[in-house]
DNA sequence: AAAAAAG
C-alpha cells in the first residue's frame, strides 16, 4: 500500500501539507510536469491512447481462452474483448481530465491535488489486450504488485507513475519473467518505460560487476542494449531510462552518429550497463572494439517494424547475427512498435525463441482523438494552402495557454529546406528537421519546436516515429507518406496526453495509392472521409498493383501471425478460467463506479469548443478545398492513373 | 522513389 493509494485518497482534501518528495532535476519539466513520457494515470499529460488496434472481425468472440490446464509449453493465447460501445469521446474527456489537472501543478508542492479520485483509471482497462504465447505471465495492475524492489520503486514514483498502463501492466510481468516478447502499442503510450523499467530491474537484480567492465582490456560489455531508428529518439530512450537507474548502480548511456566518436566512448568506458544507440555508431563502435555485445543478456529493439524494414534490416541482422551477441535463448529479446506488419513479423521471429505476442489496443484507438482532414491540393497550390492554413491559427491563437506547435511533414529533405525558407520569407518562424542537417542543428531545431521558441517545424520522416512533443497540436501532411504506417506514425505525433489534435493532408493524384487504405483508417478512426476520397480509394482499388502499402490486415497488433499461420495447431481451445481473469482485471467491474462527472462540469466541453475555434480556419478551409476537390480530380484524372503505380 | 543510419 506504498504509494499509489494514498495518492489517490488524500486527494479530496485540501489544505493536507505536501509530502516532502524529491525530484531530481532530469525528471523535472519546465511545464511543471515531472514525469517521463509514460503514463501516471493521475496527472498525466502525454498519455494519449492506444493506437494497436484489433483487426476486423475481432469482435466476435467475447473472449479467447488459454487452454485448460495450461500445461507447460502450449502456445495458448487470451483475448478481452472491449464493450463495443466504449465511446471514445468520453474516453477523450476523461484522459483530458487527467491532461488538466496534471497540468494545473504536479507534484513538488502538492502531490495532493490532482484530485487523483476523479481520475477514472477505468479508461485505462478499456482497451483490447492480446497475449498469445506458450505460459504467457498474468498481468499486474501496480508497481508494487511487480516488486522492482526499493530503488527502483522510488524512481517510479519520482517519474509520478502512479499506476502502470496496460502496455506496462501486461509487459513488464513478462519482461521481468525474462521472456522474449513482441510488443504493439502506440508510442507515447508508455512503451519505453514498458521495456526500460524491466531492464533496469535485469541488470539491478543480475548484480552489477564491475569488473566486467574491465574483463576485456578493449571494449566494454554491456549487458543491456536497445536499438532505435533515429539519433533523436535514441537520446529520448536515453533519458528515460537514466530516470530508472537514478540513483542505483546501473549505468546507462548512449550512442549514436553525427557527435563526437571519442568522447562517447570516454563515457562509454566508465562503465555501461545498458546501452541506447543508433545502429550505425553502434557497428562502429564494435569494430573498432569499443564495445562488445557478448554479455548482451537484454535486447530491445524500439520502432521494430521500422529496424526491420529494407532499409535496417541487414544492419539489424549484422549487430545481431553476426557480431559477437549471445542467440536467442541465451538473451532476451523484445520488439515494440506500433505498428507491426506481417512479413515484419515473420523476419523477426528470427531474433526470438518462444516469445510472446502483445498488442494493447482500444476499440478506435488513439486516432479518434485526432481530426483528420484530407484536402485535395495539387502540389503547386500546396504552398498558398499551408500558409493559409498557418495564417489562420496564428490568428486565432494558442491552444490554451501554450503555443500551439505545428508539425508540417515533407517527403524530401530538400523540400524540407525549401519549404522552411518559404515559410521564413512568409513572415513565419519555422525550422526544419531533416538528415541532412548536421546533429547539432537537428537537435537544435527539435528544441526550439520542443521549447515553442519556433512553433512550426517542418520534418522528413526522421520525426515521424517516437518522439514525444508535447503541444503539438496540428500535423500537417503536407506530402503524403507512401505507406500508410508512416502515416500512422507521423500523425501520431499530436493528439497525444489525451488532447485533441488536428491532421491535414494534402492529398492528390500521386497519393493514389494510398487512397484505399487512407479511407479505411479514418473509417476506423470514425472521420468523415470525403467522397473524392472514397471515389479514389475505389478506382485505385481496380486490380491496380498499390495495394503494397496496405498492410492493415496486419497491423495494429490483435494479430499474432503464428495464429493465422497454423491456426489449429496452435489455438487451444476456448476456457472460461483465464479469460474470466482478463475480463475481471479489464472489465466492467471497476467500469462501472469510477466514471468521472460529465465533461461539461469540468468545462471541457469549452475547452473543447476552444480548440476547434482556435482551428477555425478548418471549416473554411476544408469548404473550399472540398468543394473543388472531385473536379480537379475529374479533370486530372488521366494523368492520375498513369502517375499512380504504386 | 525517399528517409534513416558511420564518417
Amino acid at each position: 500500500m506504498a504509494w499509489t493509494e494514498p495518492l489517490a485518497e488524500s486527494a479530496p482534501r485540501p489544505g493536507r501539507p505536501s509530502r516532502p518528495f524529491y525530484y531530481p532535476p532530469h525528471v523535472r519539466r519546465d511545464d511543471g510536469y515531472l514525469g517521463p513520457g509514460a503514463e501516471p494515470a493521475q496527472s498525466h499529460p502525454r498519455f494519449g491512447t492506444f493506437d494497436a488496434r484489433p483487426a476486423r472481425g475481432r469482435g466476435r468472440g467475447r473472449s479467447r481462452g488459454r487452454g485448460g490446464g495450461g500445461g507447460g509449453g502450449r502456445f495458448t493465447g487470451r483475448r478481452v474483448e472491449v464493450p463495443r460501445d466504449a465511446s471514445p469521446q468520453q474516453d477523450f474527456n476523461e484522459f483530458d481530465l487527467a491532461t488538466k489537472l496534471g497540468d494545473l501543478d504536479v507534484v513538488v508542492e502538492g502531490s495532493d491535488d490532482a484530485g487523483g479520485e476523479a481520475i477514472n483509471f477505468a479508461a485505462y482497462e478499456n482497451v483490447p489486450v492480446e497475449a498469445s504465447g506458450s505460459d504467457v505471465p498474468p498481468p499486474a495492475s501496480t508497481f508494487e504488485e511487480i516488486d522492482l524492489g526499493d530503488a527502483l520503486s522510488l524512481n517510479v514514483r519520482r517519474c509520478n507513475y502512479a499506476k502502470p498502463t496496460p502496455i506496462q501492466r501486461h509487459a513488464i510481468p513478462i519482461a521481468v519473467a525474462g521472456r522474449d516478447l513482441m510488443a504493439c502499442a502506440q508510442t507515447g503510450s508508455g512503451k519505453t518505460a514498458a521495456f526500460c523499467l524491466p531492464m533496469v530491474f535485469g541488470v539491478l537484480h543480475d548484480g552489477v560487476k564491475r569488473e566486467k567492465h574491465l574483463s576485456s582490456r578493449r571494449s566494454v560489455c554491456p549487458s543491456g542494449l536497445v536499438l532505435s531508428p533515429t539519433r533523436e529518439l535514441a537520446c529520448q530512450i536515453y533519458e528515460e531510462a537514466k530516470k530508472f537507474a537514478y540513483q542505483t548502480v546501473v549505468k546507462v548511456a548512449v550512442a549514436y552518429g553525427g557527435a563526437p566518436f571519442g568522447q562517447q566512448v570516454r563515457t562509454l568506458e566508465k562503465g555501461v550497463d545498458i546501452l541506447v544507440a543508433t545502429p550505425g555508431r553502434l557497428v562502429d563502435m564494435i569494430e573498432r572494439e569499443k564495445v562488445s555485445l557478448r554479455r548482451i543478456k537484454y535486447f530491445t529493439l524500439d520502432e521494430a517494424d521500422r529496424m526491420l524494414d529494407m532499409g535496417f534490416e541487414p544492419q539489424i541482422r549484422k549487430i545481431v547475427e553476426w557480431m559477437d551477441m549471445p542467440p536467442p535463448g541465451a538473451r532476451q529479446t523484445m520488439l515494440f512498435s506500433a505498428t507491426f506488419p506481417d512479413d515484419i513479423q515473420r523476419l523477426a521471429s528470427d531474433f526470438l525463441s518462444d516469445y510472446i505476442f502483445l498488442a494493447v489496443g482500444r476499440v478506435g484507438s488513439s486516432t479518434d482523438l485526432i481530426t483528420q482532414k484530407v484536402e485535395f491540393v495539387d502540389d503547386k497550390d500546396k504552398r498558398s494552402n499551408l500558409v493559409d492554413i498557418l495564417r489562420s491559427q496564428a490568428k486565432n491563437g494558442c491552444l490554451g495557454s501554450k503555443q500551439a506547435l505545428t508539425l508540417v511533414f515533407v517527403e524530401t529533405k530538400r523540400g524540407a529546406d525549401d519549404l522552411e525558407n518559404w515559410l521564413l520569407r512568409s513572415g513565419f518562424s519555422a525550422i526544419a528537421i531533416h538528415g541532412d542537417k548536421v546533429q547539432m542543428e537537428r537537435e537544435r531545431a527539435l528544441r526550439s519546436f520542443r521549447s515553442g521558441a519556433i512553433p512550426i517545424m517542418v520534418a522528413t520522416d526522421v520525426a515521424s516515429r517516437g518522439l514525444d512533443i508535447p503541444h503539438v497540436a496540428h500535423v500537417i501532411n503536407y506530402d503524403l507518406p507512401k505507406s500508410i504506417d508512416d502515416y500512422v506514425h507521423r500523425i501520431g505525433r499530436t493528439g497525444r496526453a489525451g488532447k485533441s489534435g488536428f491532421a491535414t493532408a494534402f492529398f492528390n493524384g500521386k497519393n493514389l495509392s494510398l487512397a484505399t487504405a487512407l479511407v479505411q483508417l479514418m473509417q476506423e478512426a470514425n472521420q468523415q472521409v470525403p467522397s473524392w476520397l472514397s471515389e479514389c480509394a475505389k478506382e485505385s482499388c481496380n486490380g491496380s498493383p498499390g495495394l503494397a502499402w496496405n498492410r492493415r490486415a496486419s497491423r495494429f497488433g490483435g494479430n499474432d501471425f503464428r495464429r493465422r499461420g497454423a491456426k489449429s495447431s496452435y489455438r487451444s481451445s476456448s476456457s472460461s478460467s483465464s479469460s474470466y481473469r482478463d475480463a475481471h482485471a479489464y472489465g466492467s467491474s471497476e467500469d462501472c463506479y469510477a466514471r468521472p462527472p460529465s465533461a461539461d462540469v469540468y468545462g471541457y466541453a469549452a475547452a473543447d469548443s476552444h480548440l476547434s475555434a482556435s482551428h477555425g480556419y478548418y471549416d473554411a478551409a476544408n469548404n473550399s478545398s472540398h468543394a473543388d476537390g472531385p473536379d480537379r480530380y475529374g479533370t486530372s484524372h488521366g494523368s492520375i492513373g498513369a502517375s499512380g503505380w504504386e
